[in-house]
DNA sequence: GGTGCTCTTCCGGATACCGGAAGTTCGGTC
DNA sequence: GACCGAACTTCCGGTATCCGGAAGAGCACC
């Protein structure tokens, strides 16, 4: 009944992965609903959550995600620690160009936002810090693909990608070809490929492995500027983060 | 042995709460021994916090925070939803004053400190995004701890209050008369009472049920500026922020 | 190849988890 | 103000599943 049950660790996470921006608090009956458990096992699992601090309650009796969760989660690497490292340079960026500023990691299929910038005159866009997203239309996406390994590739080339307006790229055949490019080049340029007034350009962070292991971007308008003329300053940004990172063919 | 058990869920929720800002990268055997888990225990526990992303391995087989705990945990409403709504105030008196300045909120007997934006010509802090401290020496601490229920208070004012400079207040008689003035107020000065050069100057941030949900700060080199000069535009910068959140008072 | 360290797998036993049923609180309705 | 329904909380016996010692695998360093 309900989901498959797995262990009680995997349940009480669900309840976690029941909150979304949309409904960042909810009543018990709904977390139960939404993470597929019975009523008492929801009760006793968010009161064992609840008791640690990583469930609050609210005054009328709903649940949200408490301070506590959000304290130790501000440890990840790839969260908070990446964004404090990067935002000196994201800011600069931003002062250059005015515009949206973005930074990103992958998870398993998707670009997941880690930090972003709003432009004082730039237009606006659809990503949310913590948010996620499909890889291939993005500037991010095209950037954290090309550098996945194989086996990410496949699986995203395999399945059908989704349009979002009429020069979002959905041929499999296009789309490698386009990863060649931005891996050869080490920028990638998504053209009116998520909202039909937007270009970003990104281009890759390396970690001290020397993978590639964020991305960043510049959203602007179509038509204000050539995208071209962004690459420097992008990458620029890009190389910087990296060596702040320790990546080792940047040490010097 | 080791820690008394408690429940599975509060056990795993122990081992995310192994990792530090100093050390957020983890052996097993470490997570283990810091919460006081039994190995075998703590390895079943982290495969099962590994498989949902709460835990990421590394290359070299240490584990840290993921990014899927992360994503779940901005959505407390009290973190990054809190931190969406009041950034622009926040850079607006940064950009006004070109000094530090703090937005925090109170969680159990501490002050977490959920942004923080770094002046350019500004003094360095001790505060990190995430970070806790004492509520009695911090502007944003005094403005909570003011405001806090009254058996907060008096479990603070119970407690041996621990001195940082020597114009730290450790006499509970007049802690107790600077929180009703910071309450007649409606501000509260820190002078030099966490470093000895720093001045901070807070205040109070209204949620929709007309509590103080949050403060936010100026933080000053001491004897640049009288900090009363700096009072009205951190609480219209406070204003703003109470008014987003929809403080009916405010409404209009 | 021995020694020490960390990590992983295995498995019998009992503990603490499960969840239906019943009770309580709260707010709305006639 | 009594009734009703929805959401939440408490209770408790049965057993699934969690526990963690023991043993083994992998690795680095002497």
């Amino acid at each position: 009944m309900g989901a498959q049950t797995g262990s009680v660790i995997v349940r009480a996470l669900r309840l976690l992965g029941a909150f979304s921006p949309e409904q960042p608090e909810l009543t018990l009956t709904e977390l139960a609903r939404r993470a597929g458990l019975p009523l008492t096992t929801a009760h006793r699992l968010v009161s064992d959550l609840a008791s640690w601090g990583a469930l609050e309650r609210d005054g009328d009796g709903r649940y949200r995600i408490g301070l506590r969760l959000w304290e130790t989660a501000s440890l990840a690497p790839r969260g908070l620690g990446l964004r404090e490292l990067a935002l000196p340079f994201l800011e600069d960026l931003s002062q250059v160009t005015q515009e949206n500023v973005q930074l990103a990691v992958r998870d398993a299929l998707d670009v997941v936002y880690v930090e972003r910038i709003a432009g004082r005159t730039a237009i606006p866009v659809l990503t949310r810090v913590g948010g996620r997203f499909p890889m291939p239309p993005t500037g991010v996406g095209l950037v954290l693909l090309a550098h996945a390994p194989a086996e990410v590739q496949e699986e995203v080339l395999a399945a059908p990608l989704a349009r979002f307006t009429d020069r979002t790229i959905v041929s499999p055949r296009l789309l490698r070809q386009l990863l060649a490019e931005v891996r050869r080049t080490g920028v990638a340029i998504s053209d009116r490929q998520v909202t039909i007034d937007a270009v970003s350009v990104a281009a890759p962070v390396y970690g001290p492995a020397g993978t590639v292991v964020a991305a960043i971007s510049v959203v602007v308008h179509a038509g204000d500027v050539p995208p071209t003329t962004l690459v420097p300053v992008v990458r620029a940004a890009a190389r910087g983060i990296s060596r702040t990172l320790g990546t080792p063919t940047l040490r010097r």
